[in-house]
DNA sequence: TTTTTGTTAATAGTAATACTATTGTATATT
DNA sequence: AATATACAATAGTATTACTATTAACAAAAA
């Protein structure tokens, strides 16, 4: 599995200096998800991180021009890293209906399996994206941050998937809608099932939030 | 119409004085709500909104304890005032399918029109709800916040919609995720809409949201 | 009328935050 | 060995969210 991690590419213009180029930048990196994990993302600071990897905040400033690229820079990272597991899982496969099952189980559980052989956890970066990831797009910069490319992996990730469906059901209108529900739709209903369980419908033991997409989607394109 | 704005009531626990008491409390309010959408949450601040009002930055403390709280008065507000509209629209239809669909309609179209009888913009306010509202709960307070009751009146509101679901198929099994997706969904699509057009499938003209979305569960609940 | 009481807002702060300008230091190149 | 470059650390600034204290003012009581 190792492997994939090359095909993890994120742009080069979402940090001032490639932090995989360095030790400090894994540090910042690896950390960084670590302690917006546990403390959030408002309360998390440049200064504190910098104490973490014994280093100086303003070191950090070299790799990120600011908190919020930082997490741009996760986001973007993670939703790499997903559409490298939906290429590499989906093309052995010879339905669309397969293609799209598979891609519906890749977006919508939870991440259980971190990668031990790299300096990013997998586990807890899926965690930040589902508590912190909407924050990346919540903002008055959308607009010029959109025309930046911020956004463009997890757009491409959304085409690549409503393709599927209109393998299956080329008159289908809103293939685009479906799948950015289902994705965003999925990791609320995860924040929500720990949190606010009562605006959902979970039951431990089983995953009743990839049954549900998975049988919406079914319903709504057939 | 007006008569509604008697019945939208906010729990008293949210607010250390209530705004409705003296003009400095409606202006805090309105003015509030205006400067949250003009310059977004994470720009607007206590000392900017008491320059704007004509008064001080600590006599706004005295309403709300915190920026935060403001916000969360803000969406209880607005949930509020929509589950009045979903009692006063749906008492009078016969069918659970009518009342399910003046819900959704209800709960996915845009507002359009403002009551100018009060001092609070609901046009703005659901602007607001769409572009800053998930911020409420993705917060590490999260649990404590919902112990005190902060998001009391959505999960009532959710319960409602589902028990049509319920009425209309007593045996499908997840009509609190039916409709917290559908709610959570309808906002994002909006703003998708306008920042990130290529996540959906809008088109000039209808509101391809609430096709979209009426069809969606029409199909998961048959 | 004077005094007391309670409610209101304004003043003037604090600690912490995001971010930067500048300086120092190690490494590589000539 | 001298110079150039890349890097990180120091030491800041402006702004933020929030608070402790004081002042204003009205209604009620003496």
């Amino acid at each position: 599995m190792e492997n994939l991690k090359i095909n993890v590419v994120v742009d080069s213009s979402l940090c001032l200096k490639n932090p995989e180029s360095s030790e400090l930048g894994k540090k910042i990196v690896g950390k960084g998800i670590e302690m917006i994990n546990e403390m959030g993302y408002e309360s998390f600071t440049f200064k504190k991180l910098g104490e973490q990897i014994g280093s100086n905040e303003s070191s950090i400033y070299r790799y990120f021009e600011s908190k919020h690229t930082l997490l741009v820079y996760f986001v973007n990272w993670y939703w790499s890293w997903i559409e490298y597991k939906l290429v590499f899982g989906t093309m052995n496969l010879n339905t669309p209906e397969e293609k799209l099952n598979k891609a519906i189980q890749l977006l919508v559980e939870d991440v259980k399996e971190d990668n031990s052989f790299s300096y990013i956890n997998e586990v807890l970066l899926n965690k930040i994206i589902i508590s912190e990831g909407s924050k990346v797009y919540y903002t008055k910069e959308i607009d010029n941050e959109n025309q930046k490319g911020y956004y463009a992996t997890y757009k491409r990730l959304v085409q690549r998937i409503s393709d599927f469906v209109l393998a299956i059901q080329p008159s289908y209108p809103y293939p685009h809608m479906l799948i950015s529900t289902m994705i965003e739709g999925a990791h609320y209903q995860r924040y929500f099932s720990k949190h606010l369980p009562s605006l959902t419908d979970t039951e431990s033991g089983e995953d009743t939030i990839v049954k549900f997409y998975t049988e919406l989607i079914q319903r709504a394109i057939k």
